[in-house]
DNA sequence: CTGAATTAGTCAGGGCACTGAGTATTTCCG
DNA sequence: CGGAAATACTCAGTGCCCTGACTAATTCAG
């Protein structure tokens, strides 16, 4: 029989460790508001009026599912939508005053939840696993987007 | 503007390492057939004959997505579930031939797919990326599983 | 200036992942 | 034996995630 090790596999592993994080989150954040919903509040803290493609692509998320986030911010009341008055195609993004004070309610927690999720590792192995982590996302990224102004051999 | 770096959150790194595998996957591996798909494929291989709820532990799914899952592989004739005759809860299952023709080609795919993914890894950081996950997802999946007994073995 | 690309967003469809409620079957205990 | 508890599975509901096809608005080229 010709089964796999799956401890062996990365994505297997990765989608493990997503699962962990779903459920601390719950446990220790919110049951309201996910974590992509609280990077998307985080984008426009940190960029108020972005457009939903960008506040996408801040966050790692398709136009598809970033209007769905979006959405469900917008019908909690977290956030508007404007459109553009300079172009009328893209809707401009802002947090309202509620989603202002949930963003700073969450990111206390998130930070508390962070330190229970990583306590397993000391302090250096969280560095080697951000970089470990970084470097092979990007890199499969890279591979998916090869337009980027990489080899131009000029 | 109190704004936090995604950069510093292993959930959202989490996310983005699972979706860079996705979209390998897709491209390197298979458009039909999924990496939890693959996952259950293999248990499967490995002991022939598990229950539904026996073979979502060993691929860390709950028993809502592992029945979806294995409904899907059964509409594709991959695998055969029928009811055990010694008790009438459970549902026994077993690949068909086509599974397990499928799980042989798919192994052979996921390993050129792993070795593109971890590329940008050396040997060594390669086995300290497993570990440091896999303590990681260890700890958060025993927060949640309070105190198992210690596998008293018979 | 007008028709062809490009761009932002929507919508339909498939799949993963969880919770909570409900059904059927088995087991455990008094 | 018979009812309570446990177990395996199903179903409804919510949310994330992608692709591919579509609409509307803008930009660009001839």
């Amino acid at each position: 029989m010709a089964a796999v090790d799956l401890a062996t596999h990365p994505g297997h592993l990765a989608r493990r460790l997503q699962q962990a994080h779903y459920l601390l989150w719950n446990t220790m954040v919110s049951e309201e508001i996910t974590s992509p919903q609280f990077a998307v509040l985080n984008a426009l803290v940190a960029e108020p009026g972005l457009d939903q493609r960008t506040v996408g692509e801040r966050v790692g998320l398709d136009r598809s599912t970033i209007a769905e986030v979006i959405s469900r911010l917008g019908r909690r009341g977290l956030l508007d939508k404007v459109r553009d008055p300079g172009d009328g195609r893209r809707f401009l993004l802002r947090l309202t005053d509620e989603g202002l004070r949930v963003h700073r309610k969450l990111t206390v927690r998130t930070a508390r939840m962070n330190q229970v999720f990583l306590a397993p590792l000391s302090a250096g192995e969280q560095a080697v696993f951000f970089d470990l982590i970084q470097r092979v996302a990007d890199a499969a990224e890279g591979l998916r987007n090869p337009a980027e102004p990489v080899a131009a051999p000029r």
